[in-house]
DNA sequence: CCCCT
DNA sequence: TTTTT
DNA sequence: TTTTT
């Protein structure tokens, strides 16, 4: 909603940004100059105390957007945040940075790739690719596979780099076998990342860090430019996710006298519950012993709930121990009493939702989609599933395997991959015999030593088979190799033409015959695997279209509102730039439709 | 502010979640379900204080998930086969009055006389 | 009265053996391993007061197996990988005196303070 | 150690018998005239009262050994009570039963078959037999084998039959679908078992117990029979089993005059660890109730470990809550403290214990094969057999696949049963097509809906698709099925012209290449079942050879010591008893070697 | 040597 | 997860 | 077992 005026009178812009908090909300808000933590229950206006800040700032305290960065963990909560900021500040909310760690990382690392010596086209590895690459490695090193599962030796290579060791470190302190055996895996594991060009999710993080500490101009700039960091979530941050915001901000007045970054952290420790993934709840409990002279605010009024549930939820956390005390608080009265049920079983206790929700419907008193069924494991949701069918109560289910997560996405991704980034082992060799081309194992093997033997990577190995250079390799298999890096050559070619990415995406559908493959085949499976690859050709084209558009727009406005700058981002509605949202945005399924998305600077 | 909408041939309806995946959103009406020692908090958080804290925080973000009501259930059984033997989630302990209908106690065995005195958190015996 | 023989290629030697194929026999010295929380009790047992009881007798079925040497022991992460994080078995309470150097616990969490009170069976929060 | 003499002079033969017995003991081997309840505390010396009372009974009151049934859970115990019986009153404990449940079920069944309709060779349908037969009938239903996975319904059925709930009552008491359906496959299981004329080992105590319910004069019978019936491990019995124990004894006296049988059991309700097969340790808690006039002795002198030991035993248990209480103690000494550890890991763990191990042995305080090592799941046996192996240190491991439960053993032993019962449907289809003779899923299915359709048994069918009287099989299958039926003609010739069992089943193993086949394989594990049907042969021969012995030496020997009725036991050395002797005998692997043994009436 | 069970 | 027949 | 990138 833009106003006709850009910049509205400063006293009307002042009661509009402030007038409609409560005490704790304006404080956390108009206060400056110091680390702030505020403490956010549930449903307590974080959101809107975070976007009014930012707008508070620009409004009255002439900061610019650019000096704004702001952090979540989500891109759908970025997009909210920009969303909700430029309700209140209109265009100039394109200028900062909101954005995810993961985003904002691998802006800086594009930028700044040089400085690590890597190619700024580097792929980023997800959890999958990540492990693949594990496997090889582990396998190369002759680890038994029972022994050192892939997985864990995933989960615990993440865990260093979320604790920021790197190889040497690791081994440095491994206490056993497995742990010095897992510290080879990382040491020849980030050679081979490095090899391929490539990082995966956790890289982005730990080498945004490295970036910062090892090379101290560079983020004296990155401070100069950010004089506010704002980060959301902040009880979800792990150690190389504090540490990267302690470099972002600074600590001390540098000797170029520039001051630390103001930062403002939101969280709650309460909601704390992604301990597995690496987050320390430590990080907001310190808060105040990492940021000396940090102000702690707490939100403790609550605009969502009943008086009955919070006094409910306020006794149930109580019991957590060594915990910072908060009470939730409405002033919007009890509402009615919270119903509790013991069933014989699962399906009568199934039986007994499903009945409170129709007699909610009935009553009016709720609509299907306001209601809501949560369970700690996912195959909890059967039971419910079967008797909400048999009842024609419609549902959806949230989790399960993702868009971007099956086979047949990732197969067609893995070949754009490669197109883009050459030396991406992991896709390479993902695709090397997808669909059924007559490369085996064994060929595979062959291709592999060759080239760790000769110090070349995989598709430089690839193109020695071709020219008879790989012995061991028998003819029938090398004809085949022939055909794919042909294949390759060919799909290159249209990809550097400059034509649409999911005409590209297209090409390597129909000349692979992989859709052919699929649709010869009688597996219902199927059927849905080509669904979601004509699917993906659509959020290409989608994606494109987008790009193309809104360079169209910019091209006609003016400058002024536009100080957007590009650096870090690929090519708008190009191939880099597709694989980059795709890897960057984890839940597909959802991906912003084109009109309520812009989180990050594209 | 509502669950992110779906993809287009999903119908709006119920909303069936894991906890986790609640996280942040809320619905005027909420179900927590299979609120049971070993499935809320998990049978391999037992033992591990930490671990115990953060399934109670699990339960806490459930609970602020819902504006105006709010449905705490689970079952004496998993499958309609097995014997009834689970006991209520820990967590509810302060929140279900010990006379309400709902804190009824599977019975564990056909045994002569009730047991004793027992640790009201895990149940294990005290004396 | 001694273990039973085996078939002729084995070697007398010493015997590994579950708590359940322990009974009924007899060895001078006996080792009962892994008496950590969820291995004993087992993690399946805990919720249901009779599994637990049985979990119990089956540790009594294995401390009687000894006639001179008994050891009892456990170990605070299964796993050289993993973080220490397993607490010893309940049903050692009693057993270990508290100032026992075995009577040592997992540290939980880098965190600040210490915790409080907490159930002294199975660790959870009282307060 | 038989005497010269065999019926010593009275007053010695006391003496001996009870002098060196404990006041608790004694008063247990004495005690006459009502139930009696022996809690046995681990290490009391129970095994020591059962035998002694035995003996009692023999010596000092008069009873003839055929009226004394012992009743044990394992072989091995049987064994071990019958031995040490024997040394005390000579060869006429051989006129005792003494046998584990099943055994003794069995044999009543036996000669009682025609009263229940059945045919006196029925098959004995293991865990693994029962599992599959219940995999066929649930496909018929049509069962999503998912949510009506065998293991759990076999489960289920097996509950269902330790509470003596037959099809229909269970039918009547369905609280819901599963359990419905699960009723609907016990009925439909039932009457298969019955066509194939065969039992489940739960059927054994259940239907035995029907036996003696229905028939009234059959349980008068063994009633006037067995006047003292002693059961061991009490504390272990299900439901059915203590029906049966009732039913045996009898609770009151008979419209006859038959008085109930004196009932002594054994057991210690502190050491019920079997919950999960159906054992109720209700039984034990509740005997006085059951049998009101029962007298209970407690035996807490322990024989076998230090006072040191026992407190902490007493320490452990005594937190268990509504238990008898009972103090283990000792006059034998505190001895030396119990070793308390904690180790950073499992590995560490197991050094620790080998350390200790070694240190022991060292010290003369032990030898190997005086050590054990317990845990929980067998998969805890990892970490131990490494570290043992690196030190060279000699263990044997209890537990994992039993030598009657590998494929090849099962294979084998299932030709022999399908020509002892020709209707054994199970051993008959799972050799159908072992080793591969081209008949596959299709034809079994085919020749399976013929025998539905036409209710003939498979074997009829089978022979009605060699006479070409099954349509929908093609020729090839006809053909290949034909070939089976002769080769089985062939092996029932040789089995029924009394050749010894080994010889019948190495003509099983070459004639159907089975052997042959393992033979060509190059894969070391097929060497190891090579190996295993070799020793199944061995057992075999040795099994025949045993038999013939001992009716040599009954022939020589005088009437009067022999008067064990063979009534219900299958001709000696027979194929049937061979089988028998197999499906009771759950440890293959520790078959009593022909010296110790001699429990099961053979 | 690859592919399928 | 334990596994006496 | 949970799964924000």
């Amino acid at each position: 909603m833009s106003t006709l005026f850009d910049l509205p009178p400063e006293s009307s812009r002042h009661a509009d940004l402030l007038d409609d908090l409560n005490p704790a909300q304006r404080a956390a808000v108009e206060h400056r100059g110091t680390p702030l933590l505020v403490v956010a229950g549930a449903g307590s206006g974080k959101t809107r105390v975070l976007t009014r800040r930012i707008a508070y700032l620009l409004a009255e305290r002439d900061v610019h957007p650019g000096q704004i960065m702001a952090i979540t963990f989500t891109n759908k909560a970025a997009a909210e945040m920009r969303d909700r900021v430029s309700e209140l500040v209109g265009r100039r909310a394109n200028a900062m940075w909101v954005s995810t760690f993961h985003s904002m990382c691998v802006r800086l690392l594009r930028r700044e790739a040089k400085t690590l010596g890597m190619s700024s086209n580097f792929s980023i590895y997800d959890a999958d690719d990540s492990r693949r690459l594990i496997t090889l490695v582990a396998r190369d090193l002759d680890l038994d596979p029972k022994r050192y599962p892939a997985r864990a030796l995933a989960a615990h290579l993440s865990n260093l780099k979320n604790e920021l060791l790197d190889a040497d470190s690791a081994a440095g302190r491994a206490a056993n076998d497995y742990e010095r055996r897992a510290a080879e895996v990382y040491a020849e594991y980030q050679r081979r990342l490095a090899q391929a060009n490539a990082m995966d999710f956790d890289d982005l993080i730990m080498r945004t860090v490295e970036l910062l500490q090892v090379f101290p101009d560079v983020a004296e700039h990155y401070r100069r430019r950010f004089r506010h960091v704002l980060v959301d979530e902040y009880q979800d941050t792990n150690h190389a996710q504090y540490t990267l915001v302690r470099e972002l901000v600074g600590t001390e007045v540098a000797e170029s006298g520039v001051e630390p970054a103001e930062l403002c952290v939101v969280g709650d420790a309460d909601q704390s519950i992604y301990a597995f993934r690496g987050a320390t709840i430590r990080n907001i409990e310190e808060f105040e012993r990492d940021f000396p002279s940090a102000r702690t605010i707490l939100l403790e009024q609550n605009y969502r709930s009943t008086q009955t549930i919070l006094s409910a939820a306020n006794a149930v956390i109580s019991r957590n121990p060594n915990r910072r005390d908060k009470r939730l608080w409405t002033d919007s009265g009890n509402g009615t009493p919270i119903v509790g049920y013991v069933a014989d079983n699962e399906h009568d206790e199934a039986a007994f939702v499903a009945g409170e929700i129709d007699a909610l419907a009935d009553r009016g008193d709720a609509k299907y989609s306001d209601v809501a069924v949560f369970y700690r494991t996912n195959n909890q949701s059967r039971v419910f599933e079967e008797i909400f069918i048999r009842l024609g109560l419609p549902y959806r289910v949230v989790g399960g395997v993702r868009f971007y997560e099956r086979r047949e996405v990732r197969d067609a991704l893995a070949y754009l991959r490669v197109l883009a980034n050459p030396e991406d082992t992991v896709s390479l060799r993902r695709i090397l015999n997808v669909p059924k081309r007559g490369i085996g194992d064994r060929a595979e093997a062959v291709v592999a030593t060759h080239a760790e033997r000769e110090r070349i990577s995989f598709a430089a190995a690839l193109r020695a088979a071709v020219a008879g250079r790989v012995s061991l390799l028998n003819p029938r298999s090398q004809k085949a190799i022939t055909a794919f890096v042909e294949l390759l050559d060919g799909l290159h070619e249209l990809a550097d033409s400059g034509v649409p990415v999911a005409e590209v995406l297209e090409a390597v559908l129909d000349r692979t015959g992989y859709r052919a493959e699929l649709e010869e085949s009688d597996d219902p499976q199927d059927a849905s695997r080509l669904e979601n690859l004509d699917e993906l050709v659509n959020v290409a084209r989608e994606f494109a279209e987008y790009a193309e558009s809104v360079l169209a727009a910019e091209a006609e406005a003016d400058q002024d509102a536009n100080p957007a700058d590009p650096a870090g981002t690929p090519e708008p509605g190009s191939l880099a730039a597709f694989l980059e949202r795709v890897s960057l945005v984890a839940d597909a399924d959802s991906i912003p439709s084109p009109d309520d998305d812009g989180a990050d600077g594209a | 502010q509502r669950a992110s909408a779906q993809h287009p041939p999903t119908v709006e309806g119920i909303t069936l979640a894991s906890l986790h995946a609640a996280k942040g959103l809320e619905w005027d009406a909420v179900f927590l379900v299979g609120l049971a020692e070993g499935t809320l908090p998990i049978q391999r958080a037992d033992g591990d204080d930490s671990a115990i804290e953060e399934e109670r925080r699990l339960f806490y973000v459930g609970v602020t998930r819902a504006r105006q009501y709010l449905s705490l259930s689970w079952a004496l059984s998993r499958s309609p086969g097995g014997r009834p033997h689970r006991r209520r989630s820990r967590f509810l302990y302060g929140l279900i009055p010990e006379d309400h209908p709902a804190a009824r106690v599977p019975r564990t065995q056909p045994r002569a006389a009730g047991s004793k005195s027992r640790c009201r958190l895990c149940g294990s015996a005290l004396n």
